[in-house]
RNA sequence: GCGCCCGUAGCUCAGUGGAUAGAGCGCUUGCCUCCGGAGUAAGAGGUCGCAGGUUCGAGUCCUGCCGGGCGUACCA
């Protein structure tokens, strides 16, 4: 508005005369913050004089600031949060309903931390659209088949039947130890051809001991060419193919040579200056060394013996495709070992669900939908197993969603294959409007293939699918990998935290014992693991740090959980029912407000649209950070206000503010899923 | 190569196109005879990756670069 007025100004003014389009806007850039001020002033004056149940208007550098009768705001503000209670802040009805698809946990393996950020993101989101006014539908999908499960049975049956725990509740867990051990033996070439791999790319001093290590490698009578091989490959820093070797065991052979050379480089301590031209190390020769160590002990053993257990997993594949009863039983037998786990891991976080769909369950469904997509050539056999080649199919040039597989071609079915009849049974079997899959932002192709597969195959609905990704969670050190089993368990990080929450009661409230101090321990550290993954925008990758998670100061759950114990207590002294404040809400008399009070009012009027907003953006963050400012504003007024020794009527005032605040507080963390306790 | 994401204080992160860019941690200095100190007051700390553009106004929107992460046909 400013501008034009300025420049209609500066042409009456003949002032514009002949100057280029720029100069008139550096004219007019010159005399917009005078102008703002000036337009703001009178703007302010015209609302003054017009409408007198202003409490205030003024002009302020360019704004108008209008304010309100604070006392008669509160007094509605405070009624209405008492008197709705659990529901302030609660959105009117819509009818959409929408399915949250998420905590898609696997059997025959653990839970581990980066599961933890989908089951907090799930519940929370479920929450938060509910509170908008959706009628929700939780819904898990249970990893229960595919290649995961059937490595953790041949494992199983080939190395540990019958030395499961005889405690039921450590069977899950123990499988999943089962399942790292089986990924340690299949993988076993792998791992030790990586790692010299690693070694003839970033170890210089490794590879000027080549000839050495080989001439070594001579006397124990390794074939000529293998030896030369092995020469070119670390020269030219080249990965080492196994099925270039002849002689099978050349590697195991040659193995404690190279350890020999890393226990050196290991433990020479003269720095080592990276030349010009050479690749950044990405690992400290201690760290060479210990993942040479890690496979030591097995190399004799095991490596001659990867490629028969590859043949054994493949046949137990088969096992599971024939139906064969004994495994079938056996699948059964232990896959309830895990669900035992799975239901008390949901139940320790609240998750809830209306449906548990499994991948054992829509096996056969998916293997129709892929008869159904190559019958109709939509789908087509290339390189032996059924694929959908998308691009294609859409006529794109660019490649944009590529080609998606749907079936192994031994007939095993994929990931692919359940999903493309999962989402259709979503929408057709459960009366679902709105669709949402809370998953690992890495599978975003993978969802967009699928999907679009679905609207090739004319079913419409999937154009409107959300795929709700966040990023990944990683360690100081790097990715997580469950197939290493390097990730931190979930049980055991619960266990950190409990306990570290237990003794700071002990030390800070002694008074708090027995089962009241361990349910708030409980209450304090969940809380506390579940706000720091929520407490980061799902665009962002989350390093979990222990010693982090372990801090339970600043802008942390206790702190917002203190608060509302805080309040709890003023209420608590004040002995008044939540029904006596209610009661009395009409008639307070929020005189003379102190400008904490203010903040604080301020905070709490804005909770409903906090909901709508953050439930339009499905981001719990912005409930992480609404109840930190409540949090914040509340203490603030706790320093500057006194309650219960202050006179009346601001007593009652005040506390009817403390009520509405208490309850604000409880109603933010419940859609965190983050309990509120009483004391702590 | 192509696609997606990230880059804001020493570190970890907020920031709805609008006023002087904010928190926490860490550091420095205060506050418990006072409703619970898991708290609180103050201080130091910023070329919002770089360069253009749109706009009265850009950390925010657009384009191009730079740096990092992830994905990219029989893992899930």
């Amino acid at each position: 508005m400013a501008s034009e007025l300025i420049a209609a100004g500066l042409a009456e003014r003949g002032e514009a005369e002949g100057l280029s389009k720029k100069e008139v806007k550096r004219l007019v850039n010159e005399e917009m913050p005078d102008r703002s001020r000036e337009i703001a002033a009178a703007v302010a004056d015209h609302v003054r004089a017009r409408h007198p149940e202003f409490a205030g208007v003024e002009a302020a550098n360019g704004y108008v600031n209008i304010s309100f009768d604070a006392g008669a705001m509160a007094t509605r503000l405070v009624g209405e949060i008492l008197s709705r209670g659990a529901d302030y802040g609660r959105g009117e009805s819509r009818p959409e309903r929408v399915m949250v698809e998420h905590s898609q946990l696997n059997t025959h393996k653990a839970a581990h931390i980066g599961h933890l950020r989908n089951i907090c993101l799930g519940v929370s989101v479920t929450n938060l659209l509910a509170a908008a006014g959706y009628p929700t539908v939780p819904a898990t999908y249970i990893g229960d088949i595919g290649r995961h499960v059937i490595q953790c049975l041949w494992c199983y049956e080939r190395f540990h039947r019958g030395q499961e725990p005889s405690d039921i509740l450590q069977r899950g867990r123990w499988l999943g130890e089962v399942y790292a051990e089986a990924n340690r033996r299949l993988r076993f070439r792998k791992d030790a051809l990586d790692l010299l791999k690693l070694l003839a790319t970033e170890d210089p001093v490794f590879v000027t001991a080549i000839d050495r290590m080989l001439k070594k490698l001579v006397h124990r009578q390794a074939d000529g060419e293998d030896v030369a091989y092995l020469l070119g490959r670390t020269i030219h820093a080249q990965e080492i193919k196994e099925d270039q070797l002849r002689q099978d065991d050349v590697i195991p052979r040659y193995w404690p040579i190279v350890g020999e050379q890393l226990r050196l480089e290991a433990e020479d301590l003269t720095p080592r200056v990276v030349e010009e031209g050479q690749p950044e190390p990405t690992t400290t020769p201690a760290e060479r060394l210990a993942r040479w160590e890690a496979l030591a002990p097995d190399m004799d053993d095991w490596w001659g013996q990867v490629v028969g257990w590859e043949a054994e997993v493949k046949e137990t594949f088969q096992r599971w495709e024939r139906k064969e009863p004994a495994f079938v039983a056996l699948w059964d037998e232990t896959r309830e070992w895990s669900m035992v786990e799975l239901r008390r891991i949901f139940a320790e976080l609240g998750a809830h669900f209306d449906h548990w769909f499994t991948e054992s369950a829509v096996e056969e469904p998916g293997r129709a939908v892929v008869q159904d997509l190559l019958a109709r050539g939509i789908a087509e056999v290339s390189d032996g197993l059924p694929v959908v080649k998308i691009d294609e199919k859409l006529g794109l040039e660019q490649e944009t969603y590529r080609t998606l597989p749907i079936l192994r071609s031994d007939g095993t079915t994929l990931y692919a294959t359940k999903d493309l009849a999962l989402t259709r049974q979503k929408y057709e079997d459960h009366g679902i409007d709105i669709s949402i899959w809370v998953v690992d932002v890495r599978q975003s192709l993978y969802f967009d293939q699928v999907f679009k597969v679905l609207e090739l195959a004319g079913f419409e609905k999937a154009a409107e699918a959300i795929h709700l990704g966040y990023e990944f969670v990683a360690l100081p050190e790097g990715a997580i990998s469950s197939r290493k089993g390097t990730a931190p368990i979930y049980e055991d990080i619960r266990d950190a935290v409990v306990g570290r929450a237990r003794t700071i009661i002990e030390e800070k409230n002694p008074d708090l014992t027995g089962e009241a101090r361990d349910r708030v321990a409980w209450q304090v550290g969940i809380g506390s693991l579940k706000y720091t993954m929520l407490a980061r925008d799902i665009t962002k990758v989350v390093v979990f740090d222990l010693d982090e998670a372990l801090s339970f100061d600043g802008h942390a759950a206790p702190y917002i959980q203190y608060a509302h114990a805080r309040a709890s207590r003023i209420l608590e002294r004040a002995e008044l029912s939540p029904d006596a404040i209610l009661a009395t809400a009409g008639d307070l008399a929020f005189t003379g407000l102190e400008p904490s009070e203010l903040t604080l009012l301020q905070h709490l009027a804005t909770y409903p649209d906090e909901i709508q907003r953050a439930a339009a953006e499905y981001r719990p963050l912005l409930i992480t950070n609404y109840v930190y400012e409540v949090a914040k504003a509340f203490n603030d007024f706790y320093h500057a206000c006194p309650v219960l020794q202050s006179g009346e009527p601001t007593r009652s005032a005040r506390l009817a503010l403390v009520a509405a605040t208490r309850q604000t507080l409880a109603n933010g963390l419940a859609i965190l899923g983050i309990d509120a306790p009483e004391e702590m």
